[in-house]
DNA sequence: GTGGTCTAGACCACC
DNA sequence: GTGGTCTAGACCACG
């Protein structure tokens, strides 16, 4: 599981490691009661501040993903697979909504707003993931 | 030409006023030469302090959008057309880019994206816009 | 005697309008005695508020460069040659000493400032004058 | 790296700050990755309030010469020393542009001009570096 | 600690 | 009337 945050991104770092973890587990490559890093080395593998990644382990803690493990660290629960599953969807289409909400406000019409879509989505995917091929 | 602000929107005010003035010109609401309404008006209209409009103005002055014209007010330039289309564009795409750079990360499928991208399109086009027949 | 006034300038229309009359007296294209436009025709000529036209006549009486003649308009005095032979360098050297000092700040060389003004001087009257032989 | 204000300079204070940081950067004084002092210190050192220092910061964000580190301040781009050699030029350019222009329509000669600008310049240079020997 | 946003209200220059 | 600048001080998000 391989983590990285954009520093000049105007979400906030902490939301992004949040957003990363989210994502790991929904996919599978966190399962439930596997130890994650700690803060320390997330903060030195990230370049930033400890204080950063403790305030994601806080929240994650909060919401019932991650489980503090005394002495050891931060495990996943149980329960994280279906919880990460919902917030996965609901993170995504929160972001989206928000865009489009402006893009409706534009006068732009339905087809360049699409065009713009499919220009991105597959700018980021050629870049991002390669060819699956 | 009617403004509104959401107060309560991450997007702070300065910039919703910034990107509706845009619009506006874009769509050609406003066209060149037009006087738009004053600080003290706008600011009335929209409730909120003055300095608030005043700050999305002196951006759009130093953007060539409106220029000033002493003792009457803020017109819009005869370039404006052309720059605020140009930056219509740019303003959707790159938040529109921001939120499918996270929804690319996330692991869901093409499909998935698609389709939410779909139901928020038309969630707030039905909300929105509607069917006035 | 034409006058002129750059409305997208810096310098407020009426302090352009002063420098003029100051400039015209001195050169000796305004000679005392003579009746200088009214108030509206100017404001007229020039495109601009009969207020700011009417300001710049007030500052110059208040100097003693035009002096008021009831039913007829404003005149030009006998001590205002002399007194717009002074007050014209001193204008001009009051803004030159302000742009020079931004200069000298800037940590330029006087070679660089003196190419500066050169170029720019020569390209004004290049502009402006044209060719004078 | 000093700054300093001239609170009844026409000039506006958060532009002497903004071309004093452009100043400092092209000189060398702030080279590319450098935090500059932060927007409450700067306040105090030069007896402004806070959000005066601010505004110049974000103009100079906007312009891709300072870069906001979130949590540690703003430091100085990459690209900036470019920029900011470009900028001094343009910024000492344009207002000797404007002193020059009202020059030229003095109908002072070319000489009598000249002779200002060598003595305002030596003045100043007199005053404000001298000879320290 | 950092910068960013907003409200409030004063004062100014200009038209 | 117009916009522009400044001070003051609150509140927030982030590190």
């Amino acid at each position: 599981m391989l983590f990285e945050v954009r520093a000049e991104s105007s979400i906030p770092i902490y939301e992004q490691i949040i957003a990363q973890i989210i994502f790991g587990v929904a996919e599978g490559g966190l399962p439930p009661g596997q130890l994650i890093p700690s803060v320390r080395d997330l903060a030195k593998q990230l370049l930033v501040h400890p204080n950063t990644v403790s305030r994601a382990f806080q929240e994650l803690e909060r919401t019932g993903i991650l489980i503090p493990v005394r002495g050891l660290g931060m495990k996943v629960s149980d329960e994280a697979p279906r919880l990460c599953r919902e917030r996965r969807r609901e993170i995504v289409r929160a972001r989206l909504a928000e865009a489009l909400r402006e893009a409706a406000s534009s006068a732009l019409s339905e087809e360049e707003v699409h065009q713009i879509v499919q220009e991105e989505w597959h700018r980021l995917n050629g870049k991002a993931k390669g060819t699956k091929s």
